[in-house]
DNA sequence: GTGATATACTAGTGCCACAGTAGGAATTAT
DNA sequence: ATAATTCCTACTGTGGCACTAGTATATCAC
């Protein structure tokens, strides 16, 4: 039941890209630096969440990478399944019934429970809200080294 | 995000004994033929089990398994936990805050909500249940043999 | 007290995903 | 042209999963 570095690289990404994406786009050099995280393995992050439509690619000089639509219209659902492909705790939970004995399982609707209540934390919480609490957190910081 | 054979395994071992333990020990052997399972396998699921207080052993001859509680005073949880470790998608979700930087960390509060929705699901659902819906889904089939 | 039946404990195995590293090809601004 | 950047593929070490195997230990039945 862990979530892996991809989902969790994966949310920063897409924060800093919040955050510091709001004209142009951002270089991967640049995300790696001040996430302090190796620059070769988010490459290879980022291609997923691209293949999920979640950023647009800009290549060559001056090129990286750019949300393709507005920060509160991407949920933490969205980037997570992009990461770490299905939040089901078991396959039969995500299209519950399919399984063909599903219904003869003792333990089916605990998957599917703790699976919808997984979906319903992540689905409610939006990029945008990344930002947000990020700029906060910096402002804080700010002020605290005065 | 993945709940592995042990924690399945767990649940269906435990539900057997409250199922077929009501009087007497149980044995592995005639746990794993029912559930179709691994009985070396199994030992080391149980024993697990047999850690955490949930099962007691008995060895030797006519030896086996029995619960140490009443079946509604076990959960989900419990099993889960003894079988798969922390159920917290990421270890700082648990104990929140002892984490140095967890107050910093633009996502630690998603781990928290997912993990909070999770115990609640698993805490909220006892051996009982399931093994009344394991009778209940005998008794189905039974009747459909008719 | 011997044999059959159980659990207890430890070690080993094959496989695969995770968490990267590495190198080169393709693309684009200057 | 060149520097900067993404794109693509392959490789590597580590560790956990899902078992299998073997031996030691305990207990009942006779």
């Amino acid at each position: 039941m862990k979530i892996s570095t991809k989902g969790r690289y994966g949310l920063r990404v897409m924060t800093d890209l919040a955050v510091n994406g709001k004209e142009g786009c951002v270089s991967l050099k640049d995300i790696a630096e001040r996430e302090h995280l190796s620059e070769k393995y988010l490459e290879q992050i980022v291609n997923q969440l691209s293949k999920a439509g979640l950023v647009k690619s800009l290549r060559g000089a001056k090129g990286g990478y750019i949300l393709t639509r507005e920060a509160d219209k991407i949920t933490v659902e969205d980037i997570l399944k992009a990461t770490e492909g299905s939040l089901a705790p078991v396959a039969c939970a995500e299209d519950n019934g399919k399984c063909a004995s599903y219904g003869d399982c003792v333990t089916s609707f605990i998957w599917t429970e703790i699976y919808k209540a997984t979906i319903g934390v992540v689905s409610s919480i939006t990029l945008k809200d990344l930002a947000q609490r990020s700029l906060q957190i910096e402002k804080t910081e700010l002020e605290c080294l005065k």
